[in-house]
DNA sequence: GTCTATACGGGGATAGAC
DNA sequence: GTCTATCCCCGTATAGAC
């Protein structure tokens, strides 16, 4: 991967994120990495190539924090990851984060990065047996629950991306779960 | 507002919705309305000027929603009618629904028709002082928690419309508020 | 109010030099 | 690997007839 290539990558992320990918021309992709159009061209094939190598390398990123999680012992730690796990995202891959989101509400991508795929499926998993583990009555269902507390907690982040909101509605979750007994 | 310009905006709502703005060409809307694709412009200057119409239309439907919910007596039923309100607006109102949460991740319309406008400050104003009435603790904070959950139940709507799935999360939800008032 | 025909510009993509 | 120049389509918008 030269630097050049690795440039466009970053660039095209940044822009499809805070413009979206259709509103976002390839001209402005290359004079913002302060690169030729054609050489966009050259290395992605296309511009879809281009959105392609960017859900590639974001796959991987996700899966690596999904293995992170299921590799910790206590199912109230499990838990306590996941919540937690939006404003990681948001704090450390801000970008990548934002387009993952958009991307669900365009047909062209619904399915395709987004829809359930491995790390999903495993986590869901394991979280429903970490709520089983402490005792919950009905699993499945907490795991649905946590499923929509975190894609509104994601929307909240992108609206409202204050340090002392994020801080405060964290701690509220939490206590809400009892997670607060947990050492850190 | 002649009967071909109804079809239009109804026609646009739709294609909007399922395909997003901007991959949604003017000759495609003309093209499924029946429509000759200078008709749109006469009618609604420009193509924004057709998405503007849209919003209006939503947000006057949107208001209407909202009052109806401020206009319930028991707190515990205004609580109630927020949680159903995703749903409702998924089987009464899908398209427009479906076109409001895309806009969200779209720069161009973020802010305008989604910024909290008055219906919304209302239900928020609302909802905490239904908590506030139930004895909550942080009336405050447990709006944010619901707002998190709408938007995520939202989401959850999008993904898996099912009906058995719509109504099993749904009792679970509404179980899980009534016990906290219980407890407190 | 509605249609047909057309102008115009911009964005994706290619060719070929270095 | 990278740049410059260029092509061409398609989507928005306008003009003018009916």
């Amino acid at each position: 991967m030269t630097e050049k290539k690795e440039l466009i990558l970053e660039t095209a992320l940044k822009l499809f994120a805070e413009r979206g990918f259709d509103t976002t021309p390839t001209s402005m992709i290359a004079k913002e990495a302060g690169v030729s159009e054609g050489l966009i061209f050259r290395h992605f094939t296309n511009k879809e190539g281009l959105m392609d190598a960017i859900l590639a390398m974001s796959e991987e990123r996700m899966a690596r924090h999904v293995k992170s999680i299921v590799a910790l012992a206590e199912p109230l730690a499990k838990i306590h990851a996941t919540i937690e796990l939006p404003v990681k995202l948001f704090s450390e891959e801000r970008e990548f984060w934002k387009l993952q989101f958009s991307l669900k509400w365009q047909k062209k991508y619904r399915g395709q990065s987004y829809r359930p795929s491995g790390y999903y499926l495993e986590l869901v998993e394991v979280i429903t047996d970490a709520f089983r583990q402490l005792g919950y009555a009905e699993p499945e269902k907490e795991v649905l629950l946590l499923v929509m507390l975190i894609d509104g907690l994601s929307n909240q982040l992108m609206q409202q991306p204050s340090e002392a909101f994020i801080e405060q509605t964290l701690s509220f979750l939490k206590s809400k779960y009892q997670l607060d007994k947990l050492k850190s």
